[in-house]
DNA sequence: GACATTGTTAACGCCAAGATGAACTATTGA
DNA sequence: TCAATAGTTCATCTTGGCGTTAACAATGTC
C-alpha cells in the first residue's frame, strides 16, 4: 500500500504506467518514450516490479528483450484504500456536523 | 493529480489522512499521535492543505486551535485516474480476448 | 569466436524532502 | 501587563531518491 503510493508518486514511473496502459512495452521503447537514460529507467521498472505494478517477461524469440505488462492487483488494492477512507467520509461529515452543532450550543446556551 | 500522490506518498502523511478519517482533529492531536514534532507536523499540514487533500478552519471560541479535516474532491480525482486507467485495461483484455476466440475458431473451423 | 544489441549494476554527484531546536506570532487568561 | 498555550516559520543538518556515465552480463548475429 504504501511502497504502491510512493511509487506512483514519482512522475516518470506514472508515466510508464499510462504508457503500459494499451498493451506491453519494452524497457527501451519505455527510456525513450519518457526521455531518459536506459539506466534509470530499469530503476524505475525495478520499483514498479518490487511493488507488483508491473510484470515483466521475455519473448521466447529473442530473450535480450524484455516486456512489461500493467499488473491489476496493486492498483485495485489502492482504490479499495481509498474507498475505505470514502466510507470513513460519511461518518466525519455526520461527526463534523455534531461537532458544530455542539459548539454553536455551547455558544448559544452556555 | 502528481500533487495528491506525493502528499499521499508520505506515510506520515496518510497516517493524518486516517487520523482525520474518523472526524476533525487539531494540529497538536496529530502531532502527538504520529509521535513526530509540531514543526514536522505544521509542514505536512501545509502540503495537504495545498493540494486540498484537508481543510482547516479555528474555531470561534479559542482561535489559537486549528481543527483539520479532510476534503472529498483531491481522493476522487485519485479514484477517477485510477478508474481511468482501469478502462483502459479492460479494454486490452477485452480486445486480447477477441484476439484468441477468433483464432481458436480458426484453429477449430480452418 | 568477434561484435553488436539489450538491459542491469556500480560509482558518483545533485538536490529536494523531512526532522529537529530555537525563535516568533497570535491568542487566552490571571 | 506578564505568563502560558497553540501553532508556524527559520536555520540547520541528514538522508534518500533520481539522474548520468562507465562497466558488466546475457543474448543474438555474422
Amino acid at each position: 500500500m504504501a511502497a504502491v503510493l510512493a511509487a506512483l508518486a514519482d512522475p516518470a514511473r506514472r508515466q510508464v504506467v499510462e504508457l503500459l496502459g494499451p498493451g506491453p512495452r519494452r524497457a527501451g521503447e519505455l527510456a525513450a518514450a519518457v526521455g531518459m537514460s536506459a539506466p534509470a529507467m530499469s530503476r524505475h521498472l525495478k520499483v514498479l516490479l518490487q511493488t507488483g505494478i508491473v510484470a515483466d517477461e521475455r519473448t521466447t524469440a529473442d530473450a535480450r528483450l524484455r516486456y512489461f505488462r500493467l499488473r491489476p492487483q496493486p492498483i485495485g488494492a489502492l482504490q479499495a484504500w481509498l474507498d475505505q477512507l470514502q466510507a470513513h467520509w460519511d461518518e466525519q461529515l455526520a461527526s463534523f456536523k455534531r461537532h458544530v452543532e455542539e459548539r454553536d450550543h455551547d455558544h448559544t446556551a452556555g
